[in-house]
DNA sequence: ACGGCCT
């Protein structure tokens, strides 16, 4: 299917604190949501009145599955599963179609008050998927559904799809090819990205965010105080050096007396960011690069608060936030 | 040939 997506459906979202499209300048591509993207495989299922289109997509994220519901009367809803929830969801639907198998004919005074006669939850990242078999006059169906929000999963609007209950065998049947072909493995990371961290320092605040965009893996440091928000991000590649680093600085201070003033003063001149780079134009390419210990880190800690700043611009995800981050919890 | 969600 090569129709026309809504970004906001793809699961570009997977990962931590809810917003991966952290660099909102990847996006300026404008309308062209399947750019970058690539479809492996396709399957249309014909499930009483609906079509069904199970399409095997990559981005730059990973792999996942499309799978869009076309009604009689054309109304198309769609959800996107990783490969790794697909292949959860094609277990689900084994069980599912077992328990729909062992149910007598509808009655609706077997039917619970919210009428869902089986649930299940599948969670991948911040994204909660139900599945529920429901029945209505019509008769029985398996309803997908997830939240359009991962900051408001209750009571906001969801997006869904609805299977026919005798469908579900078929349904699953495809989902299995698929998967034989193309494994259960999302590719662009392994697992989950961790979760993130806290860390009070007296008065200070600080909070360790790993995020993930289409540059990749990244951690984003961040001092927060009542006004103020300040933060670096690193990339994965680089966490080891940053690390080095710091633990160079630890040796040094633990050296003791004579070297303690002056290292003192050189760490405090090199991370205190309080420098004036005016009319920068340089351009970043990554979205950091561990630099050696000079003068040259002041410029590219700014290029990083600059950056950091268009990411806010572009509502990037907030650890300063108590809505969306896994931080504060 | 449906039609399912939500209050």
């Amino acid at each position: 299917m090569s129709d026309r997506e809504s970004l906001d459906d793809q699961p570009q979202k997977y990962g931590a604190s809810g917003g991966m499209d952290a660099t909102g300048a990847d996006f300026d591509s404008g309308q062209q949501g399947q750019q970058g993207e690539q479809e492996l495989a396709t399957k249309m299922l014909q499930i009483q009145s609906k079509r069904f289109y199970l399409d095997v997509k990559q981005n730059k994220r990973g792999r996942f599955i499309k799978v869009a519901e076309i009604g009689a009367d054309g109304r198309r809803s769609q959800i996107f599963l990783a490969l790794s929830t697909a292949s959860e969801f094609r277990d689900h639907l084994s069980s599912f179609s077992d328990y729909y198998a062992s149910l007598g004919p509808p009655n609706s005074d077997n039917v619970p008050d919210d009428g869902k006669l089986k649930s299940e939850m599948m969670v991948k990242d911040n994204r909660r998927y139900y599945l529920d078999l429901k029945e209505n006059s019509r008769g029985r169906f398996l309803r997908v559904s997830h939240p359009v929000s991962q900051t408001i999963t209750r009571g906001g609007p969801r997006t869904q799809i609805a299977i026919p209950a005798q469908g579900m065998i078929e349904f699953r049947d495809a989902l299995t090819d698929l998967l034989e072909e193309f494994g259960t493995d999302d590719g662009g990371f392994k697992g989950d990205l961790p979760d993130g961290r806290f860390m009070r320092v007296d008065n200070k605040n600080f909070y360790f965010d790993i995020g993930q965009n289409n540059r990749g893996i990244y951690m984003r440091i961040s001092e927060v105080k009542t006004n103020f928000r300040t933060a670096i991000t690193v990339p994965e590649k680089s966490w080891a050096k940053f690390r080095d680093v710091f633990a160079d600085y630890c040796e040094k201070m633990k050296e003791g007396g004579s070297s303690l003033t002056g290292g003192m003063s050189n760490i405090g001149g090199t991370s205190s960011g309080s420098n004036n780079v005016l009319g920068n134009e340089n351009k970043m390419q990554g979205v950091a690069q561990v630099s050696p210990p000079s003068g040259t880190s002041q410029l590219q800690q700014q290029q990083q608060q600059q950056q950091q700043q268009q990411q806010q611009q572009q509502q990037q995800p907030n650890p300063n936030s108590n809505l969306d981050s896994p931080l504060i919890k």
